[in-house]
DNA sequence: TATCTATGGATAATAATTATCCTTTGATAA
DNA sequence: TTATCAAAGGATAATTATTATCCATAGATA
């Protein structure tokens, strides 16, 4: 993936920073501010915490980066993709994506409700794979 | 509405504070930290704000309430209830249930993924019927 | 290559939440 | 009904999380 065009587009200027940060997103998959933190600082040895702030909320702001919020624990951020889900282990407290249509979802609720849905947040909290085979 | 036995039952000893955060919360649907604070504070001059946040854990503690985490905005907290997911208006900040069987959805996932679901949380962010005419 | 603006880093300020301490109040049983 | 004891309330300090400020520097553009 091509993280200089990819910030280009969205008018973001492009800094090594911003790419590492877009690239540990991608690597990682959904990572907290201070998970983020502590991978950049091998990079960036003097990076500060706010970078990182400001930096997230100005992806978030361009929308291609989103915010999920989970009980008990700091929010993470992933690229934004197409429409899934979230699983969260409560166990290891793993963040993992589903393949769900929330078109159909949307769908659903759009004939039978008057709300104009604008966006879905589906997330299923229980125990992962790994650790229910423990 | 017993507010007394629902506390007795939950193991929460039984106070006046107490009584008032489930009673506003009942009246209300859903409330943040500070909302729960301005309306305590008429029936309780000095109520703290601790007070506030100990006992909201503690009933969240206790699985008889629940947080709702919200984008950009504090979370709010509701009486624990069946089934149902949130449409949280963009436009005016209106919280409200819908009706959803979130029943369906689990066990469709359940069939065809090995995340074992204990909880779902399902919120959708637009624009509601009210600021929608306008 | 010069210029200009936005960014990064350091740090202070603010906001949000939790912990601590002591007094008071429910719950329990004599 | 009262004595006892643990738990809760209130005040406040401490901690954590996030945002704002300031200045030097590095991208983008012509």
């Amino acid at each position: 993936m091509n993280y200089t065009k990819l910030l280009k587009d969205y008018n973001l200027k492009v800094t090594p920073q911003r790419i590492a940060i877009v690239d540990e997103l991608h690597k990682h998959g959904h990572m907290n501010i201070d998970s983020l933190y502590q991978v950049l600082l091998v990079k960036f040895p003097s990076i500060s915490l706010a970078t990182i702030y400001k930096n997230i909320n100005a992806m978030i702001e361009k929308v291609f980066v989103d915010e999920v919020k989970i009980e008990h624990k700091k929010s993470v951020f992933e690229l934004s993709k197409k429409d899934h889900a979230h699983t969260i282990c409560s166990s290891c407290g793993a963040i993992e994506d589903m393949d769900f249509s929330l078109q159909n979802l949307m769908k659903e609720v759009a004939s039978s409700s008057s709300f104009e849905i604008e966006k879905t947040s589906l997330c299923f909290t229980g125990i992962c794979k790994t650790c229910a085979s423990k």
